[in-house]
DNA sequence: TTCATCAATTAAAACCCTTTCATTATAATG
DNA sequence: CATTATAATGAAAGGGTTTTAATTGATGAA
């Protein structure tokens, strides 16, 4: 492979320093017009273009962050990384896009290969309650927001929406229809928002004070196989369910598979509720009742937030921690209970 | 920020020289086991690990891929971005993800700056037909495999699914159900997949004896919206189609939206098919006819591609070109017409 | 004992920029 | 015209690795 145009080759054809090559290319001042076109014309012939490798050792900034989500599979996840890559575009900086499977030796293995990487920032989409790598990067002061997770860390950032309430939004709506034998689908525990899923639901159900059969629960992997072979199990039982509270739009359509695979039809026999309100969601051929997050605004959030962590060089007073509002959306998978 | 432990620290701290701790980090030979314990200890002691960005600059390698893709919310990219990025990440390497839009300006700004930063190779998964910035890489042996896209260019590495048979697959599956009354909706032209879809969809219909009814024909954006109101339009015609083939799952949906929205039962009142077989397709709620494409073997065959084109270095004396072959997959959205 | 050989290690150049400090050219001021 | 300020440029020192060439040390053969 030929050796690459330099900044110092462009010098020698323009017939200045080096280092007035590089103020041209950074739009440094006093620089003479006649100059700074001599250099442009001598870029033009060479077809140079800088080495951002050789720059950011020199700067210090890679202007690349870092993206780790869960499951990119997981059209939750998929459309917020796109409002994250687009707007990272815009504001010249690049992602790079990793995907942990939900495992946190994975995620861990992330955190280091990003931090050798040298990317300025993470943005991280599945972070685990009490990972020792996350909170050691707070700990740090290095640019992390957290986007649809928390963590119980003084430094922490992240943008979340009120899982607790989302819960209790979706439970109240099964309830009013008149539902009392209540299927629940749910990730991993060691999801903060997970958790307050999990409590979000409870909670409202000792309210309304119906009895949590256990039989009926899921608390699991993220797994579509899994959740697909779980609600089918339930679903034979003789006293199956009448409803699923899935923690997820993604997991709630394994239910709806599920349950079309057993003939069940929805929502006549079998309410469905997500979490998330996934584009597809919206499509009236499926019609899921779900928990709305705002997905756009929290990626741009996170985003921008995450830029002005790594671009204001004082250190944020007080971390940024954001939690939207989550909304009930009724369609179709969801109807009154006559049983 | 406090300055980073360099290798020049560990040497100190193990009282050897700075090339013999890089020595030790790559595995040299000729390496005394209790020097290399010596080293191993000080790099412990100080936490130190290597700047991969000063690595690249003086390796030349970054270790890095670029993945661009017209929307990685469409799940055929994203599955496909699951597979590529868990492969990569095995063979220690990270991929930057851009996300075109399918515009072509910015897929060419995406190109520019994944060279700037010295990406050793790209995957490029929506590349239009004569896009000159995507020749010249091929001109200058640059890596790039083209996944699900091709180029007329005798230089190219593409792998695709014969997309004309794919696209006679699905008319003779509606022809066979005894549809003569067509909707077509694809991408635009610019994908020469698109093409070959095209001319497989007229060419079969040609054979067939059956006229295109130039009305039910949508050839544009991969808009959800467009394709949305396109088809409620065609919907509303006194003589609608009795069946659509979308030229992607993604549009399908759409396709299966605008029905439902019109109230048109699919498939009593109409068939649809779709193209790729997107995980959700496979969902029995759901389960959209399609043709389907081996995305798992394809972007694992392109990864691989990829990276053997980075590491050998005597250049590929054949470009990598693979078709492989789509087949039909009949599941609920299509059926007999009666008409 | 001396030279050749090979293992183990080091010194230093190279990679391609940014940035600081010093220097020279130019303009402004009294 | 001398003096001072400021614009314009250059020289050189990093930045943290890899890698090549050079050096030292040890072992064995002659």
């Amino acid at each position: 492979m030929k050796n690459q145009i330099s900044a110092y080759d462009v010098a020698r054809q323009a017939g200045v320093s080096q280092s007035t090559v590089s103020r041209v290319l950074n739009n440094y001042p006093h620089i003479k017009e006649a100059t700074r076109k001599k250099v442009l014309v001598a870029i033009e012939e060479l077809g140079f273009t800088r080495d951002e490798i050789a720059r950011s050792l020199a700067s210090k900034k890679t202007r690349t962050i870092g993206l780790i989500v869960g499951d990119i599979t997981n059209p939750f996840f998929s459309e917020s990384a796109k409002v994250i890559t687009k707007k990272a575009q815009k504001l010249n900086y690049n992602v790079i896009l990793c995907n942990t499977d939900h495992n946190e030796i994975q995620l861990e293995k992330d955190i280091q290969t990003l931090k050798g990487k040298r990317v300025d920032g993470i943005i991280i989409a599945s972070a685990d309650k009490d990972n020792q790598k996350i909170s050691t990067l707070f700990d740090q002061g290095f640019p992390v927001v957290l986007y649809n997770s928390i963590m119980q860390h003084d430094k922490a950032n992240y943008i979340a929406v009120n899982n607790y309430k989302g819960a209790r939004l979706a439970v109240e709506h099964l309830f009013n229809l008149n539902h009392r034998n209540i299927g629940y689908i749910a990730g991993p525990s060691k999801y903060l928002t997970t958790h307050f899923r999990n409590l979000g639901f409870k909670n409202a159900l000792e309210e309304f004070g119906v009895e949590i059969n256990k039989q009926y629960v899921y608390q699991g992997e993220f797994s579509y196989n899994e959740v697909y072979q779980f609600t089918k199990k339930v679903l034979r039982l003789k006293n199956r369910p009448t409803c699923f509270f899935a923690t997820s739009d993604q997991m709630a359509f394994a239910v709806l598979d599920a349950a079309s695979s057993e003939n069940i039809s929805i929502p006549d026999e079998l309410s469905v509720i997500g979490f998330d309100d996934v584009d597809l969601a919206k499509n009236e051929f499926i019609g899921l009742t779900t928990i709305t997050q705002p997905k756009e605004r929290m990626a741009t959030l996170a985003l921008e937030n995450l830029i002005s962590l790594i671009e204001e060089s004082e250190e944020m007073d007080s971390p940024l921690q954001i939690i939207l509002e989550p909304d009930l959306v009724i369609r179709k998978t969801t109807s009154i209970c006559h049983k």
